[in-house]
DNA sequence: AATGAATGAGGCTTCATTCAT
DNA sequence: GATGAATGAAGCCTCATTCAT
């Protein structure tokens, strides 16, 4: 990480034609949002003893003074990362509406959802591997964080109840420990790609790949939750 | 700081008369034995980034000096421990000879040893996330590293033939694709119990709940594999 | 940090018909005697380079905007600070009329206001001390200074020459020696009581000493002073 | 202070013609002596907030680096600059033997002594000045603090036993009163001059001024102390 | 083979202050 | 008259590493 390569934030971001007025110098908002993208980014690839508040200052639109103003400290901003990408994968999570569809489908849909999101938000995958190694010290502190995860295991268990009832589903499965399966096998892949395709010649999270594992990671949970 | 607090293990306490060779003072082999275990620790509870040289050298029978003496640097001291821990766990593999058995009672076997390995050995598991926060760069110096993964899945290959042969299992299973999905299982309930115990209220690596997901993910494993 | 938590003095709780006058909703005095107020516990508590233009703001009804508004910097609101507190004293002294007595009670009542004044206001004797430790760099520029600090040797002056009149004191004593004297006594078990309490086991300052304290300063003092 | 001024530290000290060898580039004990030497003086003149461990480090034969070597942080080289100065105030003390004295001679030579060591030695002035600010915290963590304080009361007691024996002395006179009474004379000239000087425009430090001081003190010791 | 002492470079954070409205 | 947002400069400290014996 060389001091003055200074890698850009990616400018197509930036809505053009929305409005010709001149952008707002002060706009806390803004400022806020654009540290916190920058700061997922370093957290996410360098971890958190890794990352460097000068980085992240480098790549902003502020100085690094403003990350304190803001959020306190390198760790404060940390957390600010790990409630927002925790806040966002149960926001879709919530959106995917299961409730609707049978049983299996629905739980195909939700296992589809899992990957799909992990496969896509590495960042995400980094940041929660990052945060086990820190003993969760850091999200504990989020206060949001324990109340959300809660819906997806509602779903679940909205899900196999009527799997049950319909006769389509064994009675003995626990929602957690579902999740925790579907969990680990859309994580993983993503995770630990990288030793893995070490050891074995084969990026597991290469996209020639993903089809084949997506099929098989529904393939094995509907297997193992089917009378 | 605590300058002087350094948690010595005990200089020797003299064992006298053990052997007629002469008591030597110095035992390079033991001290870099001791070196690597201490670092085991540190790195796999702190990270590379987060481990600090001189918290192992203050844990070690020997100076920090001694630490560059043998390793020659903080990364070199990281390779060989991933080295030495990576090490451990192939070995054992080769030991269980599982072509003795049926290809579902060995299937059994390979998927409970893993599943065992994880959950005692957490240590691995950490160093393994650790790795692939790095990108698997330092794996990838370990000479020794690729061959000996080679060894699982020729054993799975193995299996997987005989299963097919004998009609009990499905002829379309990848050999890397199922040991990626064991992995999966028995991987992600250590490497990130401390985020999921947070959210949903229950350690998955809680030796009450052992047994119940070590049969979940035998039952997961066969039900996949199995016509 | 504690962004949020800035201890308020509520907000001026609305007292509706107290006079016909429109209500300000700003008043210039009273903003400015608050930030006074807090900045001199500040100061005094935490000396010139300890004290902090945030933890003042902090505790005032107004923003540290205003405070470099109504002060223009640390150093001119410090200065504010020594100005209040240095003519806060010295008014006292004057308001002691002690050319009524005679000269043993009137020097008597000169040390036991002077006792009684350290006694109760430590702010002051920090503030002294602070200043000292800069080199009385800032009270140079308080403009009253001077001419207050006259009085009391003018009071001494004429005690003194009364009691040699009169038979009672001796000839040789310096009015500004004198006062050097009584305020070594008055303000040194304050100023330096930490260390002193530390080192004997014994707070010099502590109320059950007082009366003693008290008692003692008053005989030494006269005992010097008289034949 | 400019930054690159570098105020010399004096030469004189070195031992001229002790011996010819090369001075020994490793020398921990000197290292440590030199920079608690300049560590004095800048927290004397600057507190233990305004000092900069910069600034040390500059007027240092040494690099910054080495003051977090051998004292751990600013405060550890506070507290060890305290140590210090007040070891050797203490350390005097008990050479002065009183003991040999009349009960009057005894304390008048107490009185001296104390009174030139105050004199002579601004920067402990200062020091116990600044330590007070900070409520003694710091001299607190000095083990060897408290232990030596005793002695000088020691001495006190005997020198009031014999001349109560005598005759000489009253007999209501508690030892810690009494030193605290010397120490606030000999103290407060030196510590307060500053704005003492600028009130009465006379600098009670002074040299002109240090034989009658001392005179008057002692003489109002002895009065106090006097049948 | 072993080691106590030393260190340059860079890390995180906080300071008093000013800008722009 | 009043203010939320912003900041350059400097502060203390820690890192992995090497020097000299």
């Amino acid at each position: 990480m060389k001091k003055g390569s200074r890698a850009t934030v990616p400018e197509h971001i930036e809505t053009p034609n929305e409005t010709s007025e001149p952008r707002r110098k002060y706009d806390p908002e803004e400022t806020k949002r654009n540290i916190l993208e920058v700061a997922t980014q370093e957290f996410s690839s360098m971890g958190l003893t890794g990352a460097r508040v000068d980085a992240i200052a480098e790549r902003t639109n502020t100085t690094k003074r403003m990350l304190y103003y803001y959020f306190g400290s390198k760790e404060g901003l940390y957390e600010a990362v790990l409630e927002k990408v925790y806040g966002d994968i149960r926001a879709l999570e919530q959106d995917l509406k299961v409730s609707d569809m049978s049983p299996i489908d629905g739980l195909r849909s939700l296992v589809e959802f899992t990957f799909d999101y992990h496969d896509k938000h590495r960042d995400f995958v980094r940041l929660v591997t990052i945060e086990n190694i820190h003993g969760a010290r850091y999200i504990e502190q989020v206060k949001t964080f324990k109340n959300r995860n809660a819906t997806v295991i509602h779903t679940i268990e909205d899900l196999l109840a009527r799997g049950v009832a319909s006769g389509d589903f064994r009675e003995d499965i626990d929602a957690i420990d579902l999740h925790l399966l579907i969990s680990s096998m859309c994580f993983h892949r993503i995770a630990n790609r990288h030793t893995f395709g070490t050891a074995f010649g084969r990026d597991p999270s290469h996209s020639r790949l993903r089809a084949r594992h997506r099929a098989m990671i529904v393939d094995a949970t509907l297997r193992f939750v089917k009378k």
